[in-house]
DNA sequence: GCCGTTTTCGGCCCGACTGTTTTCAGTCG
């Protein structure tokens, strides 16, 4: 089982035995253990076995490390049987309703036997949840309305397509007369792939006024629910934003606490107790004595630590980090100075060389690389040997239009199902800039899959793999190679790992680029663009590249051309 | 269930909102 296998079934114990009514701490402890084993960079089934591996987690005791044990070996483990012989999965789901917590599925599980969706939709029909203890008409409706909304929107929406939205909406608010500070917080903040919903922060203005700029822009569907400092609406498009308005003395802590993640401000609550103080969204606080609470950086400055970036405010390190003032300078949008990834008419792109060329031009690029299909891709109008000749007269031609702007002869060559190259050595070495894909056979054993990225990477041409894993967010798993070894043998042969900045692909990501990182793998932040307009999405690449912890001596196209050069020249 | 230069027992993050109640449980973030 793979690490996320694994954490999913800690999850679902825990929430079976939450809805079983088991110690509140308990459950904590599984919860808990299913997110460090989602986040440990070694695979449980690397280490399960070495004595006392497990347990030297922080947060993984004897209990844990055994279910952990048993479900390597086994895929099972006994806690799990138990309780889903007792909980069926769609009462599990139901907690994923907004408004059914724990003890409310227990009592529709245990007062009307309801086992499923379409039992809990037919409930709600008829009126009979309205008189269950702790149930009234209300609730019987937003359980109606919340499966309506699941089946319509299962999913979270991708960071990129929150994106416009959400600063259009905060736009709004900061346009409202005396309102001082507006920021977009939560995982939206945080920079994550995909967000379940945005919460803006405000400060200042007359907040019955600010309310209604927000609770009527044009994109509001509908008005879930408004009090004296907060508003929640739901947009057309299906995305939650709640407007929070905040007093203007404590906006850095409720900044934090509305940022998130939860689980780094958890630990940051435990160091101000440990210093006998108390954090909330309103201060840091001792007794009635404020410490520090207008700005993030006074209070993070108050508890001893350098301000923390939001993209790393995931409990993986990084409050160890900012104690010893030791933070990673992240990787910036201004460091890039090259798009290496992207393609034109020649294959399956929408714009020529020169139109992509003077877009790079544009976005303040100092070179590019085009790098077209290779022929297993026919529908996409791949490349064969043949072609690649004639493309390279067609790149020289195009260097001769752009001087001073160095465009390298590149190709996203594909990896076939065995690990071969789709093109001959003799091809490859025409060209400067080798990326190598995954386009087919998504479906491999890990085994199988890691055999053939192994193969492909040895191959001397070659400079990167390009959307190393081959997922598309939501709706394709990743190819399911030992990302440890792939990356340690990257690092070794200096192939570097692309982040594909292609919203739905993010491609290494986040937890895949830490582990890259670690094993010393470089790496290029590209688009991967088919049409001009796409080259503005390199922003998302360098946001997961900031999230899993990048500077900008990891980034090959970073370097100045010349550098760059050098660096890739290493290979043969 | 986890953890411990005080503890092997007794703690474990905290406040707002909703809708249920008529002082508060449940949910959410």
């Amino acid at each position: 089982m793979t690490n996320a296998e694994i954490a999913r079934v800690l999850e679902r114990v825990a929430i079976r035995l939450e809805i079983d009514g088991a110690n509140v701490f308990r459950v904590r402890a599984y919860k808990e253990g299913a997110r460090i084993v989602a986040e440990h960079a070694e695979a449980m089934s690397a280490i399960a076995n070495e004595p006392g591996a497990l347990e030297a987690i922080k947060g993984i005791g004897k209990d844990l490390a055994a279910r952990i044990r048993d479900l390597v070996a086994t895929g099972r483990t006994d806690v799990d049987d138990e309780l889903r012989a007792k909980i069926p999965d769609d009462v599990v789901d139901f907690t994923q309703l907004q408004g059914l917590g724990p003890k409310r599925v227990k009592t529709l599980f245990e007062e009307l036997g309801i086992r499923d969706r379409a039992a809990l939709e037919a409930a709600a029909k008829e009126g009979r949840l309205r008189d269950l203890k702790g149930f009234g008409e209300k609730v019987e409706q937003n359980v109606l309305k919340a499966l309506a909304t699941a089946s319509q929107w299962a999913g979270r929406m991708l960071l990129a397509g929150a994106w416009p939205l959400a600063h259009a909406l905060a736009e709004r608010v900061a346009a409202v007369k005396g309102v001082e500070q507006v920021e977009l917080a939560g995982s939206f903040r945080r920079r994550k792939e995909t967000v379940g919903d945005v919460d803006v922060l405000a400060c200042g203005g007359d907040p019955e006024t600010v309310m209604e700029a927000f609770a009527t822009h044009e994109s509001v569907a509908e008005v879930l629910g408004r009090g004296d400092t907060k508003c929640s609406v739901r947009l057309k498009t299906g995305l939650q934003v709640d407007l929070r308005l905040v007093p203007r003395e404590s906006f850095g802590a409720a900044l934090m606490y509305f940022t998130g993640s939860k689980e780094h401000n958890i630990e940051l609550r435990k160091l101000a107790i440990e210093k006998g103080w108390s954090l909330n969204e309103y201060g840091l606080t001792e007794g009635d004595r404020v410490i520090a609470s207008a700005t993030e950086a006074e209070v993070y400055a108050a508890l001893g630590l350098a301000w923390i970036p939001p993209e790393l405010r995931e409990a993986r390190g990084e409050i160890a980090l900012a104690a010893k003032h030791a933070l990673p300078r992240l990787l910036e949008r201004e460091d890039l100075r090259a798009d290496l990834h992207m393609h034109t008419t020649r294959s399956d792109g929408k714009h020529s060389i020169d139109e992509m060329v003077e877009a790079a031009k544009a976005r303040g690029h100092e070179y590019v690389a085009i790098t077209e299909h290779s022929k297993a891709l026919a529908m996409a109008n791949g490349f064969d040997a043949a072609r690649v000749r004639q493309s390279a007269k067609e790149i020289a031609a195009a260097r001769e239009r752009h001087p001073g702007f160095p465009i390298l002869h590149g190709l996203e060559v594909d990896i076939l199902g065995d690990g071969e190259l789709d093109l001959d050595d003799e091809t490859l070495a025409r060209l400067d800039w080798v990326i190598v894909s995954i386009h087919s056979r998504f479906d491999q054993a890990p085994e199988v899959a890691t055999a053939r990225v192994l193969k492909a990477i040895e191959n001397p041409y070659v400079h990167a793999m390009g959307h190393p894993t081959g997922r598309l967010i939501g709706s394709r798993e990743p190819v399911p190679f030992d990302v440890e070894q792939v990356t340690a043998a990257a690092a070794r042969l200096g192939v570097a790992m692309e982040i594909n900045a292609s919203p739905d692909r993010l491609d290494l990501s986040d937890v895949h680029a830490r582990i890259a990182r670690a094993n010393g793998c470089k790496f290029v932040i590209d688009t991967d663009a088919h049409a001009t307009g796409q080259l503005d999405q390199l922003q998302f690449g360098v946001f997961q590249a900031r999230r899993a912890g990048l500077t900008r001596e990891d980034v090959l196209n970073a370097l100045p051309y010349e550098e760059f050069l050098a660096a890739i020249r290493r290979r043969p």
